[in-house]
Parts: structure tokens; sequence; C-alpha cells
DNA sequence: ATTTAATCATACATTTATGTATGTATACTG
DNA sequence: CAGTATACATACATAAATGTATGATTAAAT
């Protein structure tokens, strides 16, 4: 059943695909090989010749989602606008709006925030994905630290604290759509939300 | 080996400290009934006799975490405040700093909110759960009712959306806590956050 | 055209947790 | 004080998932 590299290669991206459906679905720890397997239409000798156990494909769908989400960031950062703070709010709600027609990283962020324990064999995983995380969060610090420069903002105005603020405002947001997706009305509600978290954050002068 | 009444609740309650100590280190899917059981010195047999099986503890769990933090809001309602949303303000920094000394609730949160995927047999009380917290959010929107009465609020101000936005707040800086408790020093970054958060929150009027 | 090795499928052994059945000592009840 | 039900401990049967070993097929290399 040797299958040309393209072939192999589909195979590997159907088991990443299906492990996030399961995944999701049911939990990493409760998901088995053998359903992710069949899921993806193979037997789980096909995944342990492609991953040498379920942690790794946990670890490849991070790497998966992690990504795109900096490049399109830094992407944006590149850019120079007026209103650095206007820019960064402007975003978030891009964020949230793109997330609505992603079904596939719904998915994944369900599976990293709320149903993966980060024990047993998931835990040295744990300080490399909060990194990761940290990471991003210095790349909002970067839009504030603009503003800052800028005069646009509140000159006893902490940078850092602005972000932590921003970044447990985005979380919270995050797990009550991703908590029950169809109950939040994301489209409506995230420019709203964000919009009056936004307003008078720090904004004008004191 | 029948212990008397007390010995038994006492047994009982060893069971879900245990519980709560096993679940917030593993995951409930992860955690094995011996474990509970040994780490409250007792046996699976003392186990299958107080509750029905793992699902059982979880649930018992939660009723444990949640009435009083109901019965500590209901009771800080009964207070006449002149000023409601500042009141509402220093509720959310106190619910914090009270966090900050209690370990064994500290554990509990971390069990609901980060190691419990709530598929198989807790897929049940997924709803239910969230019924819970949509009392607690209505709570919430009770002192901003009281402050819109009162004519502290802008008169445009929603009580509906500024409850959303509380409350996506306080689970945001909740997961960021509890994520990594000893890298967030809440005790010094909650009444800073917070006070940022409710600073111009539809204060004024417009 | 062979040979090789990549890409899986299949079969098996091991482990581990669960649920239940049973044993047992003792607090309580009449 | 005898009997019963309580509060567990112990033992066993079952199930399910994992890892590994091996088999089979064929793309690709020589």
């Amino acid at each position: 059943m040797r299958r040309t590299k393209e072939e192999s290669e589909k195979t590997r991206e159907d088991l990443l695909n299906a492990a996030v459906r399961i995944f999701s679905e049911k939990g990493v720890a409760r998901s088995t090989l053998d359903e992710i397997a069949k899921a993806a239409g193979v037997t789980r000798g096909a995944v342990y010749w492609h991953f040498e156990n379920k942690t790794q494909i946990f670890e490849a769908l991070h790497e998966r989602l992690h990504r795109p989400f900096v490049d399109m960031i830094l992407e944006d950062l590149e850019k120079d606008h007026p209103e650095p703070m206007v820019q960064l709010r402007d975003l978030c709600i891009q964020i949230m709006l793109d997330l609505e027609k992603d079904e596939q990283r719904q998915q994944t962020l369900i599976l990293f925030f709320m149903k993966s324990d980060y024990s047993g064999d998931l835990a040295p995983y744990k300080d490399k994905h909060r990194e990761k995380k940290a990471e991003s969060m210095r790349l909002f610090k970067r839009y504030i630290e603009k503003a800052k420069k800028a005069g646009k903002l509140n000159t006893q105005a902490d940078p850092e604290l602005l972000t932590q603020c921003i970044s447990c405002f985005m979380k919270g947001i995050l797990f009550e759509y991703l908590d029950n997706p169809e109950g939040f009305d994301i489209e409506n509600k995230a420019p709203k939300l964000i919009t009056l978290f936004f307003s008078n954050l720090g904004l004008e002068k004191g």
C-alpha cells in the first residue's frame, strides 16, 4: 500500500484535521487514536507511522494554530496607522469576526483552551505554549507603545498594564464565545463589546 | 469497619477534598478513583459507597463551589451603596483578592475551567453548569440596573452589554491568573486591572 | 527489471481503570 | 444483647486503549 509522497502528505493532513475535530469534541484525554484514524479513513498503523503518539499530534496542531496568527499581527504592525489604538481595536474585532467563519480554527482554540488539561504527557507543553502566548502578547504591546510614542495615549498610561488588560478581555470574550458559539452572537456582539472596552481606555489625556 | 456517622461524613469530605486536588492536578479524565481514594486514605470501596462514580464526585464539587459564591453576591446586593458601579468594581476586586488566599477555591476553579472537558460522562453537566453561571451573571446585572436607576450611568448604556463586558473581563483575568498563579501577581494587579477597566465604563453622562 | 524501502494494515501482548461482587467488622436498634 | 444494616476493604471479571511486531503492497531508486 505504499502511496505516493503527495498521498502520504494528504494522509497526514487528514489525520490532523480529524484530530482537531475529535479532540475538540471529546477532549484530548478521552480521544482514541483509533477514532482519529477511522475519522481520517485509515487505521492506527497510519497514525503511528506519521506520529510518535497522541502527544505529538497535539503538538503539531498547536504549531498549525499559532504560526498564522503571529504572521497576521506582524503584517498588520507593518502598516503605518495614524491611531495605533484604533488599529489595535479594529484588529481585535477582526480577529473575532474572522474566527466566526473559520470553524477549524474555532475547534482548534476550543481544543487548546478547554479540552486539554496539560497534565500527564501534555504537561511538558504547558510552558512551551504559554511562551508562545506571551510572544503574541508582546506583539499587542507594540501597538500600545506605538500609540504612546505618537502621543495618542495618556502620559501616565502603563503599556504593560494596558496590554494585560486587553489580553484578559480578549481571552474572556474568546472563552464566552467558544463555550457556546450558537448562543453568543459574535458577529453582532464582538464589535460592540470591544468598542465599549476600548472607549476611554487610557485614550484621553489625563 | 462500620464507622460512626461523623466519621463517615468526614470520609466523604476527605474524598471531595482529595478529588479537588487530584482533579485540578491531573484533569478529571486522567484522574483515577484509586488515586483519589488513596489520597483520602481509603480504598475505592469507600468511593463507591459514597458516590456512584467519578462523575458524581465532579458534580458534588461544582455544587460546593457555586453556592457560597452566589450567597456572597446576594448578601452584597442587599447593601445600599451610593455608587453601585463602584460597589460592583470593589466586589470584583474583592473576589480576586479572596481567591488568592483560598487555595482550595483556586484548585476548584482550575478544575472546572481548565481540567474538565465536559465530554463523555461529563457532557450532561455542561448546560447545567452554564445555567449556574448565567445565574451569577444576572446577579452582576442587578448592580448595573441599580446604577442606571440611580442615574449614575450613561443613559444610553446597555446593562446587558455592560454585564457581558464585565463578565468577559473577569473570566479573562481568572484564566490568566489560574493559568499561572505564581507568575500573575494578583494581589497587586487585580485592583489595578479592574480599576482601569471600570474607569469611565459607561459612567459619565453622554 | 530487480531491489529496496516507504506507507500503511493487521494481529497480538500488555497495561490500566472500571464496576461489581463479596467479605468483614462494628455502630446502632429494638 | 442479639440482629441488622452500615461503612468500608478486598478480590475478580471485563473492557478498552496503547505500543509493538509483523505482514503486505507498491512507488521509487538503481
